[in-house]
DNA sequence: CGAGGTATTGATGGGCATCAAGAGATGTGG
DNA sequence: CCACATCTCTTGATGCCCATCAATACCTCG
């Protein structure tokens, strides 16, 4: 469902990355994204059928699926898929590229409060007041897609499978939350980078990407506003990590190096 | 739904509470909790009808809907509603009394994740693995209305607005959390317990209680492990509130005097 | 190439953790 | 009902982690 139509066998490379992240993993599945198309585009080879309901949906179900959500969305880099404050209307999945989501304060302090990569889903902070508590910005160019969130709740009424992949969705980032609640609450600055530079190593091993090596598009300022440190905290520390030999960081693109070492912080 | 068979009308008084908090609001619904009545009671004077579906739920769909949730459980102070890493089956509704939650890092560090105060709703953060990923301690003798999650997912496919309620109640979940790593991440320890207050504040004045006075059965340890500080901290800054005519702190019970003064900080 | 955003590294200070001691609250058993 | 043990809270003294300020180097893109 909220997996989206992108190419888990296939790091992409940054444009301007100074190091390529070779390729990992074989799921089998052609890329299907148009560049050129920019704001609205058919997922035509859409490998939702393999992707997103994996277990098990009726054969009558699916088509109705996947004329909900074929529709998808170029977001530039810098740019927001949706404002804090706008009405919700759809859920989004990853294709490509990787978004933050931000919330601010009553008094305008604006927080990171998430990333977003390939095939995880986005949009989810709207349901409680049918308006966006979140806005979320593309990191590097991106592109989505779109699920309108009214269809789907029809849809999820016709099929258990599907209900229960939206309950999960939002159930996991409960957990997720919670879990950077601990993050924040408990963890030392070395612990909460190691804790993220981990996470998204996860996360990347969980959609076929590389888990040793990666870019990450976000700031030092934006991780730093992730991890509730300033941007400085955030490079000193990785600089010693680096030292330490426990990661190889250059500029955004970061290679672990002993991943049991950041563990162990 | 999920809201409880509880009395928004009247403030319990805690046993051994210094003051007693005043009756708020006059909701017009009786009582209907059974103290002796230990593990399994009956809501018989269930307020449901009136509490869970306000907006429209057809006719015929509430007997189901009362046949799912009429059930109830104590939990004494100090016990666990569930345990992390226990099986996940059920929804709660705190009917009275109230529950922290807490989830534990790999290290065995355990810190509190949430603060559920009566008519609000607990477990959400079993869905997504079908194992509980925090506990729920009972903070004081309580009683929870028990809903068990597969029937209630099955009665969500034949009410649209019964599905609606339980995405809202995920959702505000959601938010909620993300609040919360906005406070730990972005402010400092008097901002923080202010925060704290008017989050209990507010969250009592929407049940009907009153939301200038309370009893908060957490500990200072306790707020200070959902804040991500120390417990001296928490008391000092309560201190330094309460030397400014901000707040009103006995021990446990709480009464905000300066409800703009908290919210300026 | 040059400008603006981004990252690194150093020096300094403050906010909060830590350690400590004592007062108060709570629950139990005689 | 009181005495005692235990938990909880308050307040003080000290030190450390990390924010802040600052300067420079580095990317990245027009």
């Amino acid at each position: 469902m909220l997996t989206p139509t992108t190419t888990p066998t296939v790091v992409r490379p940054a444009a301007h990355s100074p190091v390529r992240a070779p390729a990992a993993g074989s799921a089998g599945l052609s890329a299907s994204e148009a560049p050129n198309a920019r704001h609205v585009a058919r997922c035509s080879t859409c490998a939702m059928r393999h992707l997103c309901m994996p277990q098990g949906m009726s054969a009558e179900e699916l088509p109705k699926l996947e004329a909900l959500i074929c529709r998808a969305r170029a977001v530039r880099r810098g740019e927001p898929l949706y404002r804090a404050g706008t009405p919700f209307e759809n859920l989004y999945a990853v294709r490509s590229g990787s978004l933050k989501t931000t919330m601010a304060h009553r008094d305008g302090r604006e927080q990171v409060t998430g990333l977003r990569l390939a095939g995880e889903s986005l949009g989810l902070d709207g349901i409680s007041s049918d308006t966006h508590a979140c806005s979320a910005i593309a990191l590097e160019d991106s592109s989505v897609c779109i699920v309108p969130y009214e269809a789907l709740k029809r849809l999820c009424r016709e099929s258990g499978t599907l209900q229960e992949r939206l309950h999960k969705l939002m159930g996991e980032q409960i957990v997720r939350e919670a879990s950077q609640m601990l993050t924040l609450g408990s963890l030392n600055a070395d612990e909460r980078v190691a804790a993220f530079l981990l996470d998204v190593s996860e996360r990347n091993a969980q959609r076929g990407y590389s888990s040793a090596e990666f870019n990450l598009r976000m700031t030092r300022e934006d991780m730093g506003s992730y991890l509730g440190m300033t941007l400085e905290t955030v490079s000193r520390t990785l600089s010693k990590f680096q030292k330490r030999g426990l990661i190889d960081a250059r500029g955004k693109f970061i290679r672990i190096v002993d991943l049991e070492g950041l563990r162990d912080l």
